[in-house]
DNA sequence: ACCTGAACACCGTTCAAGT
DNA sequence: ACCTGAACACCGTTCAAGT
């Protein structure tokens, strides 16, 4: 804001390079927290870094690589410390909450992680590889963690869109005297979920009964 | 393709109204079938039903309405009919399979079902009644059926959005000596899956490893 | 009520020109 | 190498005019 920052740049290289992938994704950050993600446009996004939208095609292929940039940096958000210090189990729900709670927070990421080769998301990979130690520790056979974590993520992913559901989702209007069954049970959930969101209830349905599920194939292995 | 169809409309009003929600609907399920979803565009769709793109909003009130009735029509397809004769755990591995499938074909909705109010949306709710029918009959309480179908159906969105991701999405790249136990549990678990494809065993771990949990859970309500 | 055709306000991206 | 500014090819949506 003062007069030699709001002077504008004339064409040209300027003498020191004002982009960088750091400053696109922290100004990225910014943005969403302020506009949310259909306010994370390129001309917005330039125009938080005061320059000329085709300017940040120096640095980003597209805008997808910009979302990445996002992505790795929103893992770092994710609470995974568990892994050092609590029993398998204990773990893996801290993680699974903080998990869906950061990306139900950053929603329109979902559809890009599901697509994303990890290469080069160095802090997605520290995480994976911290969670995958816990797994090694607890008695996982090598071969059976990958696809027990990607099972976790996918129902994290899933429960993180949940959340962003309206609260009269399974209004069933009109039609509800159609379908009774179904109407009775959703108004019985509705009634005993109490002050914890319908969301929250079918989390922790879910994460505790596929922690259980998993912990007994774990047993299986091992004997 | 006749002289009289192909001879372009005037203005005004037609004799007889030459759109209605069936067949825009089943306009925009050809076009996705031939195009796929980034073919999916307004003026495409309108091309497709020799229209100008502006009489499309006569019937549905935006692009998001066409995908809702779209994704109402899409829930046909999956194939609920296990919950008819069979166990409530083989049913729902059946079922959990076809809705996978059918949405991994259709990822695109994903995003749109999860704030998808269910209100008119007819075929969606015949499943639900059919789903939470069966769930009733193995016993389940009133109160838990919804959460537990939610749970259930989190897990399917999120694998369905990981059967599009590429076989090398956790290729490490340059970073692998960085971490060692992820990288070598990457690699066993894709020398083990041998013709299942990753995200297949994934979701086999995590379906029923999710039954099991749940299961669990049944039991101890009933006690 | 339900169509056409023109127009609007965006969008991501490309590219020549400048230093 | 890295910026500006103009331009391009789209996008969903609105609206007056017509029957």
């Amino acid at each position: 804001m003062t007069a030699a920052s709001s002077a504008p740049r004339r064409a040209g290289r300027p003498p020191r390079s004002v982009l960088s992938r750091d400053r696109i994704t922290g100004a990225a950050l910014d943005l969403i927290a302020a506009e949310g993600y259909e306010g994370l446009t390129m001309s917005a996004l330039a125009r938080r870094l005061r320059v000329a939208p085709s300017a940040l095609y120096n640095h980003a292929e597209s805008k997808q690589e910009v979302l990445r940039w996002v992505q790795d940096h929103v893992m770092t958000m994710v609470d995974f410390s568990a892994f050092a210090d609590e029993p398998w189990d204990e773990a893996v729900r801290q993680w699974a909450w903080s998990y869906r709670e950061v990306f139900a927070r950053h929603a329109p990421l979902i559809p890009v992680i599901a697509v994303l080769p990890v290469t080069d998301a160095a802090e997605t990979l520290r995480m994976y590889e911290e969670v995958a130690q816990g797994f090694l520790r607890a008695g996982w056979p090598e071969d059976r963690i990958v696809p027990a974590i990607v099972a976790l993520e996918s129902f994290i992913y899933g429960s993180a869109l949940d959340v962003a559901a309206p609260g009269d989702i399974f209004d069933s209007g009109t039609l509800a005297h159609q379908f009774p069954v179904f109407t009775s049970a959703v108004r019985r959930a509705t009634d005993s979920a109490g002050s914890e969101g319908a969301a929250d209830a079918a989390f922790r349905a879910g994460l505790d009964g596929m922690i259980a599920g998993l912990r007994q194939q774990l047993a299986a292995y091992s004997s």
